[in-house]
DNA sequence: TGTATTTTTCGTGTCGACATGAAAAATATT
DNA sequence: AATATTTTTCATGTCGACACGAAAAATACA
């Protein structure tokens, strides 16, 4: 098996500070995409290899990645990436619908002109990775659509629960399309259409209602792949 | 200026582990209770000398204090703890209420009959703090109380977002009430009560008003607190 | 042969020390 | 005297090494 791509042999002598950022936002990547996978141990030693740095960055990396959930320490034992509990999902859900809800509506409240802006570039690069058929950037450019959304209603209480959220859902949708290789995603390309038109017009119920729909059509989407019957051999005689 | 308590003189060599949780778990409660000023510098040198132990474990209950927003990593520069920005308060002030809500109403929901026994034992702890006026224990068993409450919605999403914000209000109130030393802050044994009834009954509804009516409550004192007009010289003769 | 006990392995938790860069102090300049 | 520049200070960022403890391997025992 080989190792995900390694970042930086070249000893440029980083600059001071960048050392954990650097593990940190390789790590986090790698875990989002799931290219570690979910409940596979992460060896500080291997690390240390990996990224040519000492233990200390690395170890202080970890931690951060530990209060995001996105790994977990156990002690005294290696650190293992988080994994995804599917008994976890109907929390995940519920909260996930409510952020939905409560960031689109803030945000049709406080959105500045140059929110629009920047919003509406994201929901463009979402239409390309779409026109492209870019599964990964798809996933991507929908998680940071969505954030931007959260920024513009200026609540840093919100925003920070939803990029958490967000990020897990990127991790299920991951989980989810990995099975559907040619296959492209359902395209919320409409549903954001209508979103980002509800928040320029400060239209605070319509962008509930929309948003509600949007998370409720997610929702069924991952729920349906999950408790879909994938027996393959479910018809043999016995 | 006499430094907060010395946790440990005695050299009587910590348990494996145990240094990070312990330095984490003092400064988080010091952070709370205003005993280290928002904004002040945090020396991980001086700690180093305060806790007996290397730079290492004091460095990485910092990262995860940072991690909580408790306290602010300057670059290359002094740790500080996290100021309390009032322009905050009203993006805290929605966040909060909105997950008393969410987590009162979840509690209805899900709560178990030993959920019912937790939150019934902090109330009765919420009372006897009331009654020996100790408005130190007052602040943080109402946190427990409402933390157990949201425990008992069983969603680890919302108890996150909820705890933090808890701690951020308790930090607040402490702000609040350290300008009526002698004074006892409003009594919310009635609301409590009627609270854990509404959720022992499962009645929904009821817990959303409650929860609804008890935020509103607590924003619009700490509000009074705020814009309460504390010029001391408006009356004199000039 | 299967289970209990000891030994070994090896990764984490902690330590002391050095390097770096930002703030403060000291000096030079107008 | 006030400002600009250099020097010094010192806390942080990083490093390599040791110690402890848990899992795995090896051994003893039934």
């Amino acid at each position: 098996m080989d190792k995900p791509t390694i970042p930086s042999l070249e000893q440029t002598k980083r600059r001071r500070g960048s050392g954990v950022a650097t593990v940190y936002d390789t790590l986090k990547r790698e875990i989002l995409e799931l290219r570690l996978r979910p409940g596979s141990p992460i060896d500080e030693t291997n690390l240390t290899e990996r990224f040519g740095m000492s233990r200390t960055p690395i170890r202080e990396a970890l931690i951060k990645l530990s209060g995001e959930g996105l790994v977990l320490a156990l002690p005294n034992r290696s650190t293992i990436v988080a994994p995804i509990d599917l008994l976890d999902l109907p929390q995940f859900f519920d909260a996930l619908t409510l952020m939905y809800r409560v960031t689109t509506r803030l945000a049709a409240a406080n959105r500045t002109a140059a929110d629009i802006v920047a919003i509406r570039d994201l929901q463009q690069g979402y239409a390309e990775a779409v026109a492209a058929r870019d599964v990964s950037d798809m996933i991507e450019v929908n998680r940071d659509f969505h954030s931007a959304i959260a920024l513009a209603g200026r609540n840093r209480y919100y925003c920070e629960l939803f990029d958490r959220l967000l990020d897990e859902g990127r991790r299920l949708l991951r989980f989810y399309y990995s099975s559907f290789n040619d296959d492209l995603p359902p395209l919320f390309l409409d549903e954001h259409e209508e979103m980002v038109r509800a928040i320029e017009a400060s239209d605070v119920p319509a962008a509930d209602r929309i948003a509600k729909q949007h998370a409720d059509q997610i929702v069924r989407q991952i729920q349906a792949y999950i408790t879909a019957d994938r027996r393959e051999n479910g018809d043999i005689t016995l």
